[in-house]
DNA sequence: CGTTACCCGAGCAAATCAGTAGGATGTTCG
DNA sequence: CGAACATCCTACTGATTTGCTCGGGTAACG
């Protein structure tokens, strides 16, 4: 488990999509315009979220993205391994002798249980409950028409702002050191 | 909050620490051969585990690092925010539009608590809980002579193998996608 | 003085991050 | 059909971080 900006983007984006969702597919410009990323960059995020099967894409006009399942059954640990490469493995990797013997290199196994961890506590987060806590701040949703993949007329209007309580957290890089 | 490998690092090195600073200081030319982490790394490393007060060091023959605590008050959180640069806040330093008006940019706040659980989780482990974890394991210090400072004359021995039981945890990117 | 070992800074290859560019493919509507 | 829409895909880029090397400097001990 990794946690940096990368994931802090895809859960925002996530957010952002369970909160519209009902209104049909939403567009990852959209997402873009509201959450101030670029277009590009959520394309990449959201390839790797519809091949790990959080998100399902609708393709041409009217189309875009809607969670592949119900918000309270995905994690914030999801989200953020989906979209954080895993990168092989310990430097180890398998190879190099490592104090040779039988039992993996040190490290390897100690850090591969603190790992565990942190996916239980991520795990225990769903994008329900951040969904929520973002609906109780306030924050009005102005509804597409119902009518199914329709092409929306309507202006972006305003950009929605996402704002925290203080019963969720997060992640990030924001840790003043004073 | 961020977790790379580079906390690995510093938490890896500081359990080593933890376990061997019994018989005086600890070089980190020892640490570097036990866990196998370069020299100069590890220098970078324990100069900002010492200004942050962390570890306190001892120069000169028979010198090297010891915990600038006890072990019990020192967290993994601590660690591991000593190592990672605080790298300034969010995207949105304060100039940027970001939607504009009063309240913050959207997932600035929203990450800000996120971060706030993240390091209350870290903050209830020990360096403590993890030596423990570790001499659990059957893992046999070999004292220095009790002698304070006297230069070691010991050969460095087999290295000191870290293994985890199932009760801690794990950082890292160990995470396989299958 | 010589060794030990901490200290410090510059620099470097590789990887990652965040984004750009340029298209290709599939869907819907006129 | 053809144009617009919106997902898909690959490659590339500048900036930053990672992990490490090199080369020296300084304090403490014999």
């Amino acid at each position: 488990m990794r946690l940096t900006t990368k994931g802090r983007f895809a859960v925002t984006a996530m957010i952002d999509l369970g909160l519209r969702q009902s209104g049909g597919p939403v567009t990852l410009a959209a997402i873009s315009q509201r959450q101030q990323i670029s277009l590009s960059y959520l394309e990449q995020l959201f390839g790797k979220l519809r091949r790990n099967e959080l998100v399902e894409s609708t393709r041409g006009p009217g189309g875009g993205y809607t969670l592949a399942r119900s918000a309270s059954s995905i994690t914030v640990a999801e989200i953020i391994v989906s979209v954080d490469e895993p990168m092989d493995a310990t430097q180890c990797g398998g190879k190099e002798n490592c104090t040779g013997e039988g039992s993996r290199c040190m490290t390897h196994d100690l850090w591969a249980a603190l790992n565990l961890r942190m996916v239980e506590f991520l795990s225990s987060v769903t994008l329900q409950k951040l969904v929520d806590d973002q609906v109780a701040t306030g924050l009005q949703v102005e509804e597409k028409p119902s009518i199914k993949r329709a092409i929306s007329a309507l202006p972006v209007s305003q950009p929605i702002r996402i704002n925290a309580p203080n019963s969720v957290f997060s992640l990030g890089n924001a840790f003043p050191k004073n």
